[in-house]
RNA sequence: GGUGCCAUAGCUCAGUUGGUAGAGCAACGGACUGAAAAUCCGUGUGUCCCUAGUUCGAUUCUUGGUGGCACCA
């Protein structure tokens, strides 16, 4: 006799405008669930236009964590994610044996299923004087401090790639230790069971879908919204696709129409790029949106292998 | 109706003094454990409008079409 395990994280994931939250309504009503949100963005109560947050009724309807819970003037990150949402599972989990997750950042996703290790937080200050020197100074600079505190690294990471080379270096700084000896590489143990669920479609539809999305968005008022947010421009948070081409447009580098002409070809590469980082995960159960029914029947049924 | 200009990648165009061609955008692939809708790397996908000539060889030159644009009627 088959029994759904107890503790089971459904994670229904797949690219932007695939049509998850359509999905995750009818898996929450299935299973009188709470939806935990996993999204990078949909995460600040400042965007939500350009985000595609859910509507309100449907927030109303269903218990959502995660959406419009923070501002864009915190730091946040993976990492925080993962802490986070760990300790609401934990808390879930006692009245629900079933909790969904949906969502389409990989790395947030990696971080729940897989743990992130545990490093410290990051002075802003170190950052932004970090950034200063890349720009001083160029990445050979940078390169060549990162050699010298941490060798190995500077071997095995893309040397290419600013961002990796100043987390390094801020990690090292910080610790006072290599971050080579601070990489764990390992799995985190989770006291929960895992069923990914993937959902996608054929590229020329879903591409289809993204253009009219962004011009309702665009009928919704995503000019106003950005036009507020442009003081904040340079916040991390907000180099965005929706919003950095409308700044862009506002800056008087394009026009309205070319911003919006790119706010979709971006959204098309955000979407190949989400595809890339699933196709490498083997645990994924693939579907299209039609097989909406065949996918509650599979879960209801317990036919879905169970990851852990 | 006449004259002129144009026709090359999905789009906008460059180019070959005759040896089957390349940029931007789009598209496509990949890396990625604390910025991740971020950041970084890679790939040219082609009946060079059709036809008949000249030529060893034509996308390139010539003839005749077809389509588009402009100007003159």
């Amino acid at each position: 006799m088959n029994k759904i395990h107890p503790n089971t994280l459904i994670i229904l994931l797949g690219p932007t405008g695939v049509g998850k939250t359509a999905l995750s309504v009818q898996i929450a009503n299935h299973f009188g669930t709470d939806i935990i949100s996993c999204d990078s963005r949909q995460l600040f109560k400042e965007m939500t236009i350009g985000t595609a947050v859910p509507e309100p009724k449907l927030l109303q309807q269903i218990p959502h964590h995660f959406i419009q819970s923070n501002s864009i003037f915190e730091n946040y990150n993976a990492a925080r994610f993962e802490t986070e949402v760990v300790e609401l599972l934990e808390q879930l989990f006692i009245n629900q044996p079933v909790v969904l997750m949906t969502g389409g950042s990989m790395l947030y996703i990696d971080a729940v299923c897989n743990g992130i290790d545990d490093l410290p937080d990051i002075d802003p200050e170190l950052r932004a004087t970090l950034k200063d020197r890349l720009k001083n100074f160029g990445i050979q600079h940078l390169r060549a401090e990162l050699k010298m505190l941490d060798p190995d690294y500077y071997h095995e990471v893309d040397i290419r790639n600013p961002v990796r080379i100043i987390h390094a270096l801020e990690i090292c700084y910080t610790t006072g230790k290599t971050f080579t000896s601070q990489r764990t590489k390992t799995k985190k143990e989770r006291d929960f069971k895992v069923i990914k669920i993937g959902l996608n479609r054929d590229r020329p539809e879903l591409y289809d879908r993204i253009d009219q999305r962004v011009d309702e968005m665009m009928k919704a008022g995503l000019e106003q919204e950005a036009r507020m947010l442009y003081p904040n421009r340079h916040l991390n948070t907000l180099n965005t696709v929706g919003y950095r081409e409308l700044f862009d447009y506002f800056d008087g580098n394009c026009t309205l129409q070319q911003a919006i002409e790119k706010i979709k070809s971006n959204t098309h590469k955000y979407v190949r790029k989400q595809l890339t980082w699933f196709r490498k995960d083997p645990d994924i159960h693939w579907f299209h949106p039609v097989q909406e029914e065949e996918i509650l029947q599979l879960i209801t049924n317990y036919k879905l292998q169970i990851k852990n």
